[in-house]
DNA sequence: TTAAATAGGACTAATTTGGTCCAAATTGCC
DNA sequence: GGCAATTTGGACCAAATTAGTCCTATTTAA
């Protein structure tokens, strides 16, 4: 139904999670799966996605674990949507490598970009501290979309 | 991708080629078949699902066919999208049966409302007209979204 | 009566997604 | 130096979803 993929979802838990807790220590797969209920292999592979893409740091071996790569202020949704999910497009014509075989699609493709842009401006409006929770009294939103202007 | 499915892209490219056609007559699914290129039996099912969900009137019987329903002015994406994916929701947290097992995500369900309804607003601003690419210098889109009041 | 359509639904194949597991590399600590 | 606790990387399978096809019934104009 238009969703975003559960593994999505739980990549969003996760670092949520990750920014509620204590910033000056690393955790380790396990507590993040005890904390989350998430199953351990699960997180695992959540982790090392997140880490492997930059938005979480980790350090190995024994004591080892992982923290946030910067500020929870700067790390938005769409960050980690993107890294699951690849770029932020509803369809394939919205991305770069557009090939329509049908000739009507092809005066779609403004619409959609329009469409798409809107959608991803939502999305890189939303840091994770927002989605933590915490400043709760600042706001949730500042999303001034404004694209009357158009073509 | 976060990608609606190949039969909703599919289901506007055929919305989207009907108001482009000549809407004095009804127009049969052989027709717009061979118009879009898209194979005939899927051609079908569109059709019948989008006329099933009342975008389009159908007419049975020899010189048969379907036309708009209403004009395509009054037929927005998000009409053609909800019909093939439901209500248009990121995450399940954004219906209202949300029965999160996990803690975290509960502090997340806020924000997911804001995204969607801003995706939704998106969506809705888009008339079959505007795809069409009829009234090309009227100005796309026309969304006046701003969310920074919130919670 | 016949031909041209839509209507409804069953069915299968293809693709994507979710989830698990194993072996290797790294690091801290005794 | 060796052990234990971690992350890393990748392979793998099961489950779910999606795409696409087909068959039969019904309707209608000529």
């Amino acid at each position: 139904m238009m969703r975003i993929n559960k593994l999505t979802d739980y990549g969003i838990v996760v670092m949520t999670r990750i920014a509620d807790m204590d910033q000056s220590r690393v955790h380790t797969a396990r507590e993040i799966s005890e904390d989350t209920r998430i199953p351990l292999p699960t997180v695992t592979r959540l982790l090392k996605t997140l880490s492997g893409n930059g938005l979480l740091d980790s350090q190995r071996g024994s004591q080892g674990g992982y923290s946030l790569s910067r500020s929870s202020d700067d790390i938005s949704v769409a960050d980690i949507i993107e890294i699951f999910e690849g770029p932020i497009a509803l369809t394939e014509c919205s991305t770069n490598t557009c090939e329509c075989s049908y000739e009507t699609k092809c005066s779609v493709e403004e619409p959609w970009q329009k469409i798409n842009d809107t959608v991803k401006n939502a999305l890189e409006g939303i840091s994770l501290n927002q989605m933590a929770g915490k400043n709760q009294n600042e706001g949730l939103l500042n999303l001034s979309m404004n694209y009357s202007g158009g073509m």
